[in-house]
DNA sequence: GAAAAATGTAAAGTATACTTGACAACTAAT
DNA sequence: ATTAGTTGTCAAGTATACTTTACATTTTTC
């Protein structure tokens, strides 16, 4: 699925250090949930959320033909 | 983090393994999810959200301190 | 109360989320 | 132009979500 990391970090002129540190992962996690490399567990999915201020739903993109 | 999992689908009288082949996993992954031995990935939780008609906030139970 | 259906447990294997460390490239400041 | 800061890549390792198979126990139904 995708998300709305970079976008939203991007926009609040947070760095992907700040981020990681945030949310308690390494820098590595950050830039391959914004590159797409692979997905957040739900724990890290609701860290994000809450650093953002939003729902898990809000900030990541669940496309409906992703489950096949 | 804990999960509304097994109470909405017993109070549908949904078995484990309708659940199961519902949300493409296994039985066994249902148990696992039911009695807390592992946290949902982000695409399952979702799935489990939409069978249940909610969002994932409502069916899963976040408590603010498993974060460390 | 026997058979069937539903739930649970255990162990070994695979897939993927996440870490660690090192290094390259681009941007911005001095 | 050099330095510092930010972003990206690569590779190898660890942790955990999920599968598979097999079997034991509980619950339901006839």
């Amino acid at each position: 699925m995708k998300n709305r990391i970079q976008e939203l970090r991007k926009s609040q002129k947070v760095t992907q250090q700040e981020l990681a540190d945030a949310l308690s992962v390494t820098r590595q996690t950050i830039i391959s949930l914004e590159n797409g490399r692979y997905n957040a567990s739900l724990t890290l999915a609701h860290k994000a959320a809450q650093f953002f201020k939003m729902t898990i739903e809000e900030l990541f993109i669940f496309e409906d033909d992703e489950n096949l």
